[in-house]
DNA sequence: CATGATTTGTTCAACTCCTGTACTTACTCG
DNA sequence: CGAGTAAGTACAGGAGTTGAACAAATCATG
């Protein structure tokens, strides 16, 4: 809520950081030497040294053998991600599954679970229960000690209190999502964080995409769109992620696109979300066929579009001038968006991937 | 432009951070005891002692004397900030006036010096020139050694480069502010930037403001709608303010707002400053006097801008209805921009904090 | 093949800074 | 006037970085 009070600097906290320093070099930049290190990160190579230690004894890094010598010199010895190292665990509870990711510490796969299931008709309680389960399991089965775990949920979500806040397709309110994982999955103080998977997909974005810049370097600076019944966007503003005040930010779905058009679930009139959500494409593709019925309806919306493309790639015009309509309202609330956040790059998922 | 490259922490980097804890907890919670402070910052009373040593040998802490006694126990010594500390030179180059401010380090005005002169007219070299004689000036007559100089300016500003890339109103574009100053000032290497004024009015807000939330705290976290000519929006959340990647965030003169509407400058069609900008304000307000000439007129916009008021004050309906149809889109803007940035206060500056 | 140049990584003394404890100072309360 | 309490200081100790000296490993060269 309010700017948390600045901490005391420490020692330890410099340690902190300088280790962070020498760990993220290697992270982002690759393996390198310790002379490397100390070169790029400004530590001396002394402090370079100390700190590699630490990190090889803690299994983050870990010694690759010598440099293939070419130059003169000594070859000094090459230090990369340890591969036996602490892993992360994230658990992804979406409207229509439920899957668990583990992962090592350069983001490499090391297990996935997804169990397809509509979560729209079970209780809240049932939900966070099975959640719960295939997460220890995941714990479980994790080959490294587990550093921590990250939540990705379909709503708006207090990251600070662990709320999801609402989550209109799910029909949830305000559910401590954090507090009752914890205690069911029994994860002691394990760090557990909970975020919007629009924001998750942006970091995800930001430290595995393949999408560059013209001049060939990794995006830093974006957004990232991410369609699906609703439309989220993630905003990483110089390699950081960006949220409101209360982590609520990128909520493009509603902003006011068309003065005139339908209202919207959230009260208002015109709402993107109205104009080029899933739902709104469908409707707008198969007019013939008449809304979609309430409740679950077997084949899904998913289904549904998976039609209105192959559709389009037959050359139906409904279909074509659909995503074309949509496209529009897009375009709209992006250059909105622009306008706010001056990002240089817009990178589509969810749906809007696809259909591009 | 890219994100840099995090800095080593040293000795030195720890010691500035704790000087910095100490410094901004007087400053920003108003004067205080060392144990006060120690308590407040989770510094031991030893570390704040030596800190607040080093603070007062730089003239930026002073002991205001004892305590008032009330309570049992020795009482403190306590610190608040020093008068005779160095100071803060503010330079405003806009439109129609040319100032330079003088500030102590609680922000109380020392000096200040104000030019009208409708900088329209004059080539850039020579509006530059005057600037810097103002500038110079200021620094000369300053009480107290100068730590730093901050400049506004009325458009576009990449922060980091101290260029002004666009100032539509000044006809500018792509001018070098900030080592033309360093260097026709002789400003050493003086610590000197430059900003955008919108942004720079959203930090004064931030700072020095009195506008509060419901609960009487201070805002931290809000959007401040400064309007002239153009319309720009400085985003302050959680204490910091928010730029865009190249620092040109919150231009939200040129949101879409109304899918019809006359063409912009920009080349897009129903930006928000043809719709709410002052210009637009006063042609829907005075229809029957056509649309102002153009180039330099002597009443200024601004004097039109007072006449409507007047005539609203005085229930004339064709300047009401202006008002209230300006009013009405800026309200579209700032739900646009609330969507996006998720911020809970809206704070009116420039013609709309007259308007309200 | 031996020597020197060059680069890498480690060791060690010195320095900076924070911490915890003990101590002095200064005031209130009874 | 003495006990109690809180503020500020002094000092030893620990953690961390620095810089220089040194050992190790390789290439270049005669």
């Amino acid at each position: 809520m309010s700017p948390r009070r600045p901490q005391p600097a420490r020692q330890a906290s410099l340690r902190a950081h300088n280790l962070a320093l020498v760990f993220g070099e290697v992270a982002d930049r690759g393996p390198a030497s310790r002379a490397a290190i100390a070169a790029a990160t400004g530590l001396t190579k002394a402090s370079v040294s100390s700190l590699v230690d630490t990190l090889i004894d803690g299994h983050l890094l870990t010694e690759l053998g010598p440099a293939p010598q070419g130059r003169i010199g000594r070859p000094g010895s090459v230090l990369g991600l340890s591969p036996d190292g602490p892993v992360g665990v994230g658990l992804e509870l979406n409207v229509d599954y439920l899957a668990t990711t583990t992962v090592g510490l350069s983001g490499h796969l090391l297990a996935r679970e997804l169990i397809a299931v509509d979560l729209r008709g079970y209780p809240v309680d049932e939900v966070i229960a099975r959640a719960a389960a295939v997460l220890r399991r995941a714990l479980d089965q994790a080959p490294a000690p587990v550093a921590g775990v990250g939540v990705a949920l379909p709503g708006l979500v207090d990251t600070d209190g662990g709320l999801l806040r609402l989550a209109p397709n799910l029909g949830w309110r305000d559910v401590p999502v954090l507090a009752e994982l914890r205690a069911r999955a029994g994860l002691g103080d394990l760090p557990l964080r909970v975020d919007n998977e629009a924001n998750l997909a942006a970091l995800a974005e930001l430290w595995f995409g393949e999408h560059r810049t013209p001049e060939g370097a990794p995006l830093t600076t974006f957004v990232h769109v991410s369609g699906e019944v609703g439309v989220g966007a993630g905003i990483v503003v110089r390699g950081e992620l960006f949220r409101g005040a209360r982590g609520f930010g990128g909520e493009i779905g509603h902003l006011p696109v068309r003065t005139d058009g339908p209202r919207c679930r959230c009260g208002a009139v015109g709402c993107l979300e109205q104009a080029a959500g899933l739902e709104a494409i469908l409707r707008a593709a198969a007019p013939e066929h008449g809304p979609p019925p309430d409740g679950v309806h077997d084949s899904g919306p998913e289904a549904g579009l998976a039609g209105v493309i192959h559709r389009a790639e037959t050359g139906q015009p409904g279909a074509l001038q659909a995503i074309r309509q949509a496209g529009t309202w897009l375009g709209v609330a992006i250059s909105s968006l622009l306008n706010v956040v001056d990002v240089g790059a817009v990178v589509l998922g969810g749906i809007y991937g696809r259909l591009a």
